[in-house]
DNA sequence: ATTAAGTTCCC
DNA sequence: CGGGAACTTAA
């Protein structure tokens, strides 16, 4: 049984007329007496007539539950149905009334394309064939349960027809000719544009009765609880028109949510940037994320890890309150620790928003957990020397007693060695038993005795004695050897730590000199060589081995290194080659960072491992990199027996490749091999996203730029975090007066034109990002040149003394210039009155006192003396 | 008084 | 158009 007249939906009020948001228009309005009367007035022109209740009408407000509504029963069999063709876009500018001058684009359809075809929300009335009625109108958004307790949405939805505005609810007639959809946008511009306050606009238009005030009151209340302002739906009804009388044919159907772009509550979530993109496993890295516009109690930082089948296997979020987010674009929070603390490599993870009201997340971005220094210092082999008995030293004490150095030893000291030499024969022989032939090793050796061993060890025996305290402790002269050995990156805290160092580096030559002579097995051979490498008598400060120390030695002389590694590789112990030290850093990484060229050669023939990370997760290659190491070293790193694949394109805890950091640090050399080599030339770096183009771009590098876009396989229409393609950083950057970029942009735009990659760049306000680095170049530049001037400064010039006397004492500043540096009480003595220029004797005065030139620099900026800034200013620069 | 949210204006 | 920023109001 249909009631229609209960079913008839809704009558369009003015707003001026005043209407109850609650009801409207789900509670049947009480009936008007003309269809005429129900024009709104301000859509007069070519507005159908709204719906006119019927006349059985029982009940003026009863509400109409579509849920048990037989129209509903029916539209689930056969009957007709509204069928959604196109679904509006998910996200939409609402505009405000003021904001309606000139054309601001309509409401497109989902699969609109930006650049091509342009569709529009659109529906079907299926299994209807009369002609009909199709009405569109804005909706609340709710849940799907609460599909049919939906309202009306306090804003609008406008039909531009000429220079009318036309609010909804729109008609559009439908039937066999012109088929069964509605698009009922089409061609028309249409804005949603909020609707006037109801409350608000009721007070202005007549005097309420103190009940009527607090209805309002409360559905104000109510409302203000309920709707959400930032979301809309479209709802679709369909009529059949008889009489003017609009007699639904089926139920009503909502689009899903239209969010407002602008709004916080329901925008973009975006992560532009950020300070860092790794974390320890531990957690409590703080870190500064710069985000789109977020409400601070309703957002959140989430970290998750997905599985390889994308699963995802465990999630936490990181740590702020809402006084952590900055002006709603910029949050500062810990990270979480991940579910292991005992993680030996770096986990990739992810980062995104998340906004708890909506569920809205923003696109993740790579992030990485990094092993916890404990777990590496755990994870380094410790020997304890015990089957190791033919050793002459103990490996159990450190402070040697004199009883442990062998009389072999101080023979070999002392006597002529060339007697000595002739252990080769013992040592052939301890080869060959060991199945180890190696003419190479023999020769090794041969020249480590010959070259290094001699001529150091009357320092040893001095320097052991020394530091067993046998000998007075005179103080120590910095011996030239020393200061040779003195390691650049493993800096040393005093003289006593060279010593031992170095005392180290000898130890372990007599060791293996006087070890091989015993002609030991492989077994026991392996065990002194892990033990002289990782026993932790043989470990220094810093974590550094031998190897550690050895590399950092810039001596491709150095016939023990060579022998040594040579050993190493001989009796496969490439394993000991790749000990971290503290900062996680393997011999290769000091003998990159030192520039070792001949050690690094012998390290990777030795096999040793080029693709670990150190604790800033850079391998060697990137220290090679940042250290623009010479073409010989790179080539080493870059070739066979390395694996180049296994680290050419990883990144390093600042979310960097070596070919980001070859960029950055405009080092075209590092650029071409790498890419030779097969570098990915399209990663983002990790916290801005940028390409290794984006970074050439920044620097102006041309020629990098050139390389790039001729030598790689490069998608030079990639975006960083902020969707710049590099072409449009460039234009920022030209924008920013920073001509040599004119010359990058063009090689790019002929470029992307010719490859056909090329979209004009629209720039319409100068970037806020680019703001920031201008600003950080604004700092930069204050703190490199013109601070650091001024504190190499000590006291003003005459000149300067008297040009400042010249303002100041007109304008008697001065004398808030002695009250801000805290002489006030010198003023009541009429003390600089008295004499000729009182800002003259003042400064003289204050810097005698200690007082600095800045600090009256600053007092004097905060006095508004500009003119008096500028001259210290121009007196510092010149210093 | 301060800050966020909402509105208007502008390029 | 879309993106800000300036301005206003509410909390």
């Amino acid at each position: 049984m249909f009631q229609l007249g209960i079913l008839s939906n809704s009558i369009h009020l003015s707003n001026t007329n005043g209407f109850d948001m609650n009801t409207y228009p789900n509670i049947l309005t009480p009936p008007m007496d003309s269809p005429a009367s129900m024009l709104s007035p301000d859509s007069g022109c070519g507005s159908p007539p709204y719906l006119i209740p019927h006349s059985n009408s029982t009940s003026s407000y009863g509400i109409y539950d579509y849920a048990t509504s037989p129209i509903h029963v029916i539209s689930k069999d056969a009957g007709p149905y509204i069928k959604i063709l196109e679904q509006p876009v998910d996200r939409f500018r609402f505009r405000y009334k003021s904001e309606m001058s000139g054309t601001h684009g309509s409401l497109n359809g989902k699969s609109s394309d930006r650049s091509r075809k342009q569709t529009f929300p659109c529906v079907e009335l299926v299994n209807y064939h009369k002609p009909a009625v199709i009405r569109c109108s804005l909706y609340q958004y709710g849940k799907e349960d609460m599909a049919h307790t939906r309202q009306l949405h306090a804003h609008r939805l406008v039909k531009k027809q000429g220079t009318d505005e036309i609010d909804d609810p729109h008609d559009i007639q439908v039937n066999a000719e012109t088929g069964f959809t509605a698009n009922p946008r089409t061609g028309k511009k249409n804005t949603i544009l909020k609707r006037e306050d109801i409350a608000r606009t009721e007070h202005k238009h007549r005097s309420l009765t103190k009940k009527e005030e607090l209805e309002i009151k409360l559905l104000a209340e109510k409302e203000s609880k309920c709707i959400n302002l930032n979301v809309v739906c479209l709802r679709f009804d369909a009529y059949e028109v008889i009489n003017n009388i609009y007699y639904p044919i089926c139920t009503p159907v909502y689009t899903h949510g239209i969010n407002n772009l602008k709004s916080a509550l329901t925008g973009d979530l975006k992560i532009v940037r950020m300070d860092h993109c790794t974390s320890t496993c531990r957690g409590g890295r703080e870190i500064f994320i710069l985000v789109e516009k977020v409400t601070k109690k309703n957002v959140k930082v989430r970290f998750f890890e997905l599985d390889d089948e994308d699963n995802e296997v465990w999630s936490d979020y990181g740590r702020f309150s809402d006084l952590d987010v900055h002006h709603q674009y910029a949050i500062v929070f810990k990270t979480p620790p991940y579910k292991r603390m005992d993680i030996e490599h770096q986990v990739r993870v992810y980062i995104e928003l998340q906004r708890p009201s909506d569920g809205a997340r923003s696109e993740p971005k790579d992030f990485a957990f990094t092993p916890c220094e404990i777990t590496l210092g755990k994870k380094r082999p410790r020997y304890n020397s015990e089957d190791y008995s033919s050793s002459q030293f103990s490996t159990e004490d450190l402070p040697l007693t004199l009883n442990h150095i062998s009389p072999s030893y101080e023979i070999q000291t002392v006597s002529n060695p060339t007697n000595e030499y002739v252990n080769s024969e013992d040592l052939e022989a301890a080869l060959h038993r060991n199945n180890v032939d190696s003419s190479e090793l023999d020769n090794l050796y041969k020249s480590f005795i010959e070259n290094e061993l001699l001529f150091t060890t009357e320092n040893i025996s001095t320097r052991e004695l020394k530091n067993l305290g046998l000998v007075m402790d005179t103080p120590i002269v910095s011996s030239s050897d020393a200061k040779k050995t003195l390691p650049s990156s493993i800096s040393p805290c005093s003289k006593q730590v060279v010593n031992k160092e170095q005392s180290i580096i000898d130890r372990v030559k007599t060791e293996i000199y006087s070890f091989v002579k015993t002609n030991p097995n492989t077994a026991r051979m392996t065990m002194m060589l892990k033990n002289l490498i990782c026993g932790e008598n043989y470990i220094v400060s810093g974590g550094n081995n031998v190897l550690h120390l050895l590399a950092n030695e810039n001596n491709s002389k150095n016939h023990f290194s060579k022998y040594l590694l040579q050993l190493l590789s001989e009796y496969k112990q490439s394993s000991l080659l790749d000990i971290t030290n503290l900062k996680g850093q393997t011999p290769l990484h000091i003998a990159v960072e030192a520039c070792s060229t001949a050690f690094i050669e012998k390290l990777i023939e030795a096999q040793a491992n080029a693709s670990l990370p150190d604790h800033n997760g850079n391998t060697a290659l990137h220290i090679a990199v940042i250290k623009n190491a010479p073409s010989d070293i790179l080539n080493l790193l870059l070739s066979p027996p390395c694996n180049v694949n296994d680290y050419i394109n990883n990144f390093n805890y600042d979310g960097k490749t070596p070919l980001h950091l070859a960029v950055k640090m405009n080092n075209l050399n590092a650029t071409k091999l790498l890419i030779l080599n097969h570098a990915d030339v399209n990663l983002n770096e990790m916290k801005l996203g940028c390409t290794p183009l984006h970074l050439a771009v920044t620097d102006q590098n041309l020629e990098i730029t050139n390389f790039l876009l001729e030598n790689a396989d490069i998608m030079c229409d990639k975006t960083d975090f902020r969707e710049y393609t590099a072409l449009k950083l460039a234009k920022v950057l030209i924008n920013k007066n920073q001509p040599i970029t004119e010359e990058v942009y063009d090689v790019l735009e002929k470029f992307m034109k010719k490859n056909g990659t090329f979209t004009e760049v629209f720039i319409d306000e100068v970037a806020d990002i680019s703001d920031e680095e201008v600003e950080e170049l604004k700092v930069e530049l204050e703190n490199s040149s013109l601070n650091l001037n001024y504190n190499n400064i000590t006291n003003f010039t005459e000149d300067c003394l008297n040009a400042l006397s010249d303002i100041l004492d007109k304008t008697k500043n001065w004398r808030n210039l002695a009250e801000l540096l805290d002489y006030g009480h010198l003023l009541k003595t009429n003390i600089f009155e008295s004499v000729e220029r009182p800002t003259k004797s003042l400064l003289n005065f204050a810097i005698g006192n200690g007082d600095t030139v800045k600090q009256i620099r600053d007092i004097l900026d905060s006095l508004n003396e500009t003119a008096a800034v500028k001259i210290i200013d121009s007196m510092v620069e010149k210093v």
